[in-house]
RNA sequence: GGGGUUGUAGCUCAGAUGGUUAGAGUGCCUCGUUGACAUCGAGGAGGUCACAGAUUCGAGUUCUGUCAGCCCCACCA
């Protein structure tokens, strides 16, 4: 048994503890098993390539929560599963092919959605691969993919209900139009960046030849797609002008002057070229003024039916177009100018409004229930500021468009007639049309946004639209782990959709985290190469390192930094971890397992022990009910490492080393105890740490995983129920520290023995501390020690709440040095006590705080003044030496 | 133009419900090789909690404003 390694080597056993635990099914549950209902549905990464940093902190998050209340013995399922990421996935597919020298095109829709789906098996496995090295307890059984046979029903169902409820339309619309993923996007896929970029002036002259018009424009190329110019109605400058005929110059087309209060009087020269093809307010504006829309930039960013421009890239035909409008004298002047610019939120090109037409989602009557849901409670985010951030994006929503001219994804299910021009929407595939009976169909091309499936993930993974077990028991889920930049795309979208084919939210927590940066605070991306790869870490230091690293030292909602320096803390503490059970393993051996001791074998520092233990218990469970991961883990870290290891474990070495075999087993006993009870406490954030060690232990049976999650109410026994615990406890570890200080102050060894006279003035103490003396012998390596009520003349000296310590150092004591150390205790107390006792002079704070607030500032008073009468008087006696 | 968030030790961050002389990790300095652990142990230095007001007996913690950084939303050409 003591045959273990003396490091953590956690490559030695980690996959197969995970292997293990699959192996015997731990993760699986059903719907029909005992407990309360507790579910997670991952938030399902893309199939575009490997889990990042980012997946690997919402993992352990979800692993954590997904753990704690598997001990805890609710009936918990963690339903996993991939995206397939329409957009991404294609792009890195035809990133494929184009380096085959060849393209989606020419290879065709069929055979280049095998490819995809080929790249979706390899990099789906690899996801599943990485989650497992993570330690993720999903339930592999029920791994689910948004394009799966029961995935793709469910968006069918809901696409076609949602049309013949008229909340689906298609219209001939501008959207954004990504030139280089070749599709249309959602406003939420658009990002705005300001960019320093330029304000043309132009001037339009009157086609009567009285003059001209100035306009200012930031992108002068469209004005080949002009079809008129806006003033402000009230607009004192242009009144008499309105409704005379402009030339569009270049073009030499008659465009309109007209008025509209869209316009504001104050930008630029208060007139406003309109390209309604181009620009969405022109857009608008056009639908209102009536005028023509004239498409002259292409789906691919070139001219288009612009004369002698056409064909030429956006930008080069915006240098030409400077340049002849210049020419022509039509350029009055450039002026720099900062403005906003969409671009595609996958691949960054600039995004080019254009008219086209998709498929839309009106959102409106869909956000209502979804704000209510909130508002009522029904649904909580954790931190509560994202509430804010949810309502105000639904209250200013703008309808979805959900069609994108891609091939991989759900292709739209509608069909058109080519016979008598009718559309169909239709749950099944048909292949006649119900309007003319015509045989002569095509199908809709463009697929759904990828998150129009993902919107319904929390019930298309449990059957819907069958009416499952699963959907029963475990809908609503119990809480939703994600990251705040995927807040708009998907959870608004998923409650609204729960809201309205389920009747209730999709979860009742959205639990939100940060993202995972660098160690300068960027963002991790592929494009800086800065990104860590999970597995690599794991390979490293383990996974329990990485999780807790993970875990620690951030708060929800916020981002944290990666770096190398926090996993390899945590790799310490877990190697703290298996040598303190490397020690007690070692000591165990040749002893009887089933040993219990009486309370009356406990001696005081088994009681302080477990008494810490059960006060640890109680503060862990809060934090993790209370979605404080980070807090919790921190106390289980001091617990463990500052308490168990640092204290207790050096206070049992007598007599795990001495003759009394009673006092041994005790001793040992609750070693055990007490290192079990943790190990559980530990489990949902180092799993396979815990696990390896526990199976070692000679009275633990079966998987931790399985485990109950330790309780107060499980030590009961054991714990006593004296309340002076943590006081009396307080009065050994400040001698201890006391004795320490003084030695170092010395130069002496720390683990060299020394004489130490004590002196103790409360009474309260005396006998505790005659019966207990040997723990400051064995942590302050104080031998001998001796009670007196004198002070020894030559002495170091010391003084904590109670008593007088004193190190017997005859003639080797710097006096003037050991005044001055002791003058500084000294200032440091009186300030202490200064700002103590101005408290209590206040007639106010008297009146005011609360009784106990102002008994215990009392007694903080008289110890402080008990200290500095000592400490006063022993810097008077060196002073007379 | 709105909204959010951050500002605490050299660095990275904790500090529900206001109540000792503000903490941890890491880094730094001194000391330590025999029995769990150098992936360690003991001790130490290091902070006017961004700034200014307000509320309060009492503010790192609540409120207002200022400054600085980051983020999100937004149709001003």
């Amino acid at each position: 048994m003591s045959n273990i390694a003396k490091t953590y080597e956690p490559q030695q056993f980690e996959k197969e503890i995970y292997a293990a635990w699959e192996r015997d099914k731990n993760f699986h549950t059903t719907a029909e098993a005992s407990g309360e209902p507790y579910c997670i549905v991952i938030p399902p990464p893309n199939v575009t390539g490997q889990l990042n940093m980012g997946h690997a902190l919402d993992e352990t998050l979800q692993d954590i929560l997904i753990r704690y209340h598997r001990m805890k013995g609710d009936n918990t399922l963690w339903m996993p599963g991939t995206d397939h990421a329409g957009i991404a996935t294609q792009a890195r597919v035809e990133e494929q092919l184009r380096g085959e020298g060849t393209n989606r095109y020419e290879l065709g829709r069929e055979k280049f959605l095998e490819r995809v789906w080929q790249w979706k098996e390899k990099f789906g496995n690899r996801i599943s691969y990485q989650l497992r090295t993570l330690g993720s307890s999903c339930d592999w059984e029920r791994e689910r993919f948004t394009m799966d046979k029961g995935c793709s029903a469910a968006v069918r169902k809901v696409f076609v209900q949602l049309y013949n409820e008229g909340l689906i339309y298609r219209g001939r619309r501008i959207t954004n139009w990504c030139p280089s993923c070749n599709t249309a996007l959602s406003d939420i896929e658009v990002e705005h960046e300001t960019e320093q970029g330029h304000l043309w002036h132009l001037r339009y002259p009157f086609a009567d030849g009285s003059g001209y018009v100035e306009v200012a424009t930031t992108r002068p190329e469209t004005m080949l797609g002009d079809t008129g110019v806006a003033v402000h109605p009230d607009d004192e400058r242009y009144k008499n002008l309105v409704g005379k005929t402009l030339i569009l110059p270049l073009v030499n087309r008659e465009i309109p002057l007209f008025a509209d209060s869209y316009v504001d009087k104050n930008f630029g020269t208060g007139a406003v070229k309109v390209t309604p093809a181009h620009d969405p307010n022109d857009f608008e504006m056009g639908l209102r003024h009536n005028l023509e829309q004239v498409k002259v930039i292409n789906n691919d960013g070139t001219m288009i039916d612009a004369g002698k421009y056409t064909g030429l890239d956006r930008y080069a035909c915006r240098e030409q177009i400077v340049k002849d409008l210049e020419e022509g004298g039509f350029l009055v002047k450039i002026e720099n100018h900062e403005h906003a610019v969409g671009h595609c939120h996958r691949c960054h090109t600039t995004i080019e409004p254009l008219i086209s037409k998709q498929w839309f989602v009106k959102m409106e009557t869909l956000a209502e229930p979804a704000i209510e849901a909130v508002k009522s409670g029904e649904l909580q985010f954790v931190p509560e500021r994202f509430t804010k951030t949810y309502i105000n994006w639904l209250e200013n929503i703008r309808d979805w468009c959900i069609s994108r001219q891609l091939w991989w994804g759900h292709q739209i299910p509608a069909w058109y007639c080519d016979d008598c021009g009718e559309m169909t929407v239709s749950e099944t595939d048909i292949d006649e049309c119900p309007h003319c009976h015509g045989k002569n169909l095509h199908r809709e091309e463009d697929v759904l946004d990828t998150w129009f499936s993902s919107a319904l993930w929390p019930f298309s993974t449990m059957g819907w639209p069958n009416d499952t077990p699963e959907l029963k028991k475990f809908y609503p889920t119990s809480v939703l782990v994600t990251g705040y930049d995927i807040i708009f795309f998907w959870v608004v979208r998923m409650v609204m959709m729960g809201l309205k084919f389920r009747g209730e939210v999709p979860f009742k927590y959205v639990f939100i985290h940060g993202l995972v940066r660098d160690k300068f605070g960027r963002k991790m991306s592929k494009s800086l190469g800065n990104g860590v790869d999970p597995v690599e870490i794991i390979n490293k230091y383990g996974a329990d390192s990485l999780r807790f690293m993970l875990v620690t030292g951030n708060t929800p909602g916020n981002d944290l930094r990666f770096f190398d320096e926090r996993v390899e803390s945590a790799r310490n503490f877990a190697n703290k971890i298996w040598n303190a059970s490397r020690f007690l393993l070692m000591n165990l051996e040749g002893f009887d397992k089933n040993f219990k001791p009486t309370r009356e074998d406990l001696e005081f520092a088994d009681e302080w022990i477990l008494h810490e233990l059960a006060k640890t218990i109680d503060a862990v469970t809060k934090n993790l009910e209370r979605f404080e991961l980070g807090e919790a883990a921190r106390l289980i870290y001091e617990f463990i490492w500052l308490e168990f290891c640092d204290y207790y474990i050096e206070l049992t070495k007598t007599r795990l080393y001495g003759s009394d075999a009673r006092a041994k087993s005790t001793a040992l006993f609750v070693l055990e105890k007490v290192l079990e009870c943790t190990l559980r406490l530990l489990h949902p954030f180092m799993p396979f740490l815990t696990e390896i060690i526990r199976q070692k232990l000679p009275n633990a049976q079966g998987s931790i995983m399985l485990a109950p999650y330790p309780t107060r109410d499980e030590l009961k026994d054991l714990l006593s129920d004296a309340d002076n615990i943590d006081e009396f406890a307080n009065v050994i570890l400040n001698t201890v520290r006391t004795i320490r200080n003084l030695k170092s102050e010395l130069g002496i060894d720390s683990r060299k023995k020394s004489a130490v006279v004590l002196k103790v003035t409360n009474a309260n103490y005396k006998k505790f501390l005659a019966e207990n003396v040997s723990y400051v012998t064995d942590l302050a390596f104080a031998e001998p020690i001796t009670f007196a009520d004198e002070k020894p003349a030559h002495a170091m000296s010391g003084v904590v709440d109670g008593l007088e310590i004193y190190l017997p150092l005859e003639g080797l004591i710097d006096v003037e040095k050991e005044i001055a150390r002791l003058t500084k205790e000294l200032e440091k107390l009186r300030k202490g006590a200064a700002s103590t006792a101005g408290k209590l002079k206040n007639e106010r704070f008297l009146s005011k705080a609360p009784a106990e607030v102002v008994q215990s500032e009392r007694d903080k008073l008289a110890a402080a003044e008990e200290k500095i009468s000592s400490l006063e008087q022993r810097i008077k006696q060196l002073e007379n030496l």
